[in-house]
DNA sequence: ACTGTGTGCGCG
DNA sequence: AAAGCGCGCACACAGT
């Protein structure tokens, strides 16, 4: 059972479609009516929700109280499917764009600055005017046609799924102490420094560095000033990167490292970041679900995806409250042994670490050695220890690098590639395919040939870790939404006195739980993985073991 | 005063 | 030693 809603002029329009795809009745409702009647048909039937966008329906139901267990968020769902190698031959995808394509893109799109009243979302322009209803319609329509429809079946109900957990972490935020980072700022930099001033132990680190580089007027953040002030007291860098510094022999280096550490922290996740991304004890992401190409989620603004470890400690459970924080190990190896069906390998990754098992069967000497030779593997290393290791990788997993290998070749092509339910690449732009034209036609010259050859190894290494990275993220999507359900099953259905999901990092999730259910979580998050690992590969037999851990603070979950 | 690009560094 | 994937963000700087 689905119910499509749909708002005009204030006005909400909620048409039932039966489970043979009939639409039924259509009822009309004011806007201030629409809290009462979804909690009510929750409650009843727990139909799935179909909406343009998440972000335009669910906060102003979540702030009243109201959650729903499953939803179809129509503009994610259109964007995988115009684009999906099991959905190519539909009409949804071989129309020409429509006015929700143009609400696909609008999603990954910055948004203008702060949105001023959280919980108060207009109807974004770009979402008027469309007809969710035939647009469902097409969506099934298109989705019936695939070859598996299981697959993109799959894949439509994890995304919108993910929507609904997006909003859901909005809405109840990361537990954040700004005393506890603000001492953090206040230990490496001094105390908070008056506005247009900077912080005193960055302002004594940058003299000091004037002095030891005899260059009274450098300024330290000008990259080029920088490096002309190093090769001038003779040192003989390319670059000013942290590790080409690490590596040189001069007074400087030491300022100069720590003066570049506590400028980033200073800057990225300073007084100012607090200021305005820190309110009443809570960080709120602003995740992008499926704001990557390979369905990952981005973050826009706030850097939710890139918090310094140096700053988790201010992220610390309420009083009575834990944090229950897991991530899966080694998740894209052991997705890619699912995705090869690699025999050899699922067996090395079963019960223990796999790169230590892949040391045991001595393809390795180390485990660091194991660990950059799966990575070259995925990211398609060409030079260095991890290429070197290859054809020793390749011996004992002949399937997994094989699927890894033929990615590569086919994107080399220009040809696209596809993840475990069905997201599919983009094609190359008209430019590559303009320079791989020309070295193939006669009088090409030897330049020409290089550039399109450099420039196919390029894409052949982007759809080479295509196949893998997106099909982890469809892993990660199943498993949040798996542990999203059980969770549910536990304490009833309200987010704020019982365990929920605060925070995602592509492989890891955190759970802020009153202290007596910690234990049921932990047990849901492994249940859940192996659930994901079902659906994602039925009953290939590859583990997805967790690390987890239950703590006071981020900071000790590592 | 604005916008786009390069550099560097944080995360997986 | 910093190669090989995917990102976001802040700053300096050069272009308009």
């Amino acid at each position: 059972m689905h119910i499509v809603l749909d708002l005009h002029d204030g006005v909400v329009t909620a048409t039932r479609i039966e489970g043979d795809g009939a639409t039924g009745d259509a009822a009309q409702l004011d806007l201030t009516a629409l809290v009462e009647f979804v909690a009510e048909r929750e409650a009843a039937e727990r139909p799935r929700w179909v909406w343009a966008n998440t972000r335009q329906w669910y906060p102003r139901l979540l702030a009243a109280g109201v959650r729903v267990e499953r939803c179809v968020d129509l503009t994610l769902c259109h964007r995988i499917l115009r684009r999906s190698a099991l959905t190519a031959e539909s009409a949804l995808a071989r129309g020409p764009e429509s006015a929700w394509d143009v609400a696909s893109s609008a999603l990954i799109e910055p948004v203008p600055a702060q949105s001023p009243a959280l919980f108060d979302v207009e109807v974004p322009a770009t979402t008027a005017g469309l007809d969710p209803v035939r647009e469902f319609e097409a969506q099934l329509a298109a989705v019936s046609s695939a070859e598996q429809p299981g697959r993109i079946r799959l894949l439509l109900a994890a995304e919108s799924a993910g929507a609904l957990i997006a909003e859901e972490i909005r809405f109840t935020g990361l537990p954040w102490r700004a005393d506890v980072h603000d001492r953090v700022l206040t230990q490496a930099l001094g105390p908070r420094p008056a506005p247009e001033r900077h912080p005193a132990k960055l302002d004594e680190l940058a003299t000091r560095i004037r002095e030891l580089l005899d260059a009274p007027a450098l300024n330290p953040d000008s990259q080029p000033e920088l490096l002309a002030a190093l090769r001038r007291v003779g040192l003989d860098v390319a670059s000013t990167r942290k590790w080409e510094l690490r590596e040189l022999q001069h007074p400087v280096i030491a300022p100069l490292l720590e003066y570049k550490n506590l400028y980033r922290l200073y800057t990225a996740n300073g007084w100012a970041w607090l200021d305005a991304w820190v309110h009443e004890g809570r960080f709120r992401p602003d995740y992008v679900v499926g704001g990557v190409v390979t369905g990952r989620w981005a973050t826009s603004g706030g850097g939710a995806l890139q918090l310094p470890k140096n700053v988790r400690q201010a992220v610390v459970a309420d009083p009575g409250w834990k944090l229950v924080v897991a991530d899966a190990a080694q998740l894209e190896p052991r997705v890619l042994t699912g995705l090869a069906h690699d025999r050899a390998m699922a067996d090395a990754g079963r019960g223990r670490d796999l790169y230590d098992s892949i040391v045991a069967a001595q393809v390795v000497p180390s485990r660091p050695h194991a660990k950059v030779a799966m990575l070259g593997a995925m990211y398609g290393a060409t030079t260095g220890d991890s290429a070197r290791l290859m054809p020793r990788l390749r011996r004992a997993f002949p399937q997994a690098i094989a699927l890894v290998d033929h990615a590569a070749e086919e994107g080399e092509r220009g040809d696209r590639v596809m993840s475990r339910l069905g997201r599919t690449s983009p094609p190359p732009s008209a430019g590559w395919r303009a320079v791989q034209q020309r070295a193939s036609e006669p009088g090409a010259t030897s330049s020409d040939e290089r550039r399109a050859r450099s420039q196919a190894r390029d894409w052949g290494r982007f759809t080479r870790n295509f196949v893998v990275q997106a099909s982890a993220a469809e892993w990660a999507l199943c498993w949040m939404a798996e542990t999203r359900l059980r969770l549910a099953a536990l304490n009833g259905r309200s987010l704020s006195g019982a365990p929920h999901l605060v925070y995602f990092l592509h492989d890891e999730v955190m759970i802020h739980t009153p202290e007596q259910f910690a234990p049921q979580v932990e047990r849901v998050l492994h249940d859940a993985a192996r659930a994901a690992g079902e659906l994602l590969f039925g009953t290939f037999p590859v583990d997805f073991p967790l690390t987890v851990a239950t703590v006071d603070t981020y900071a000790d979950a590592k």
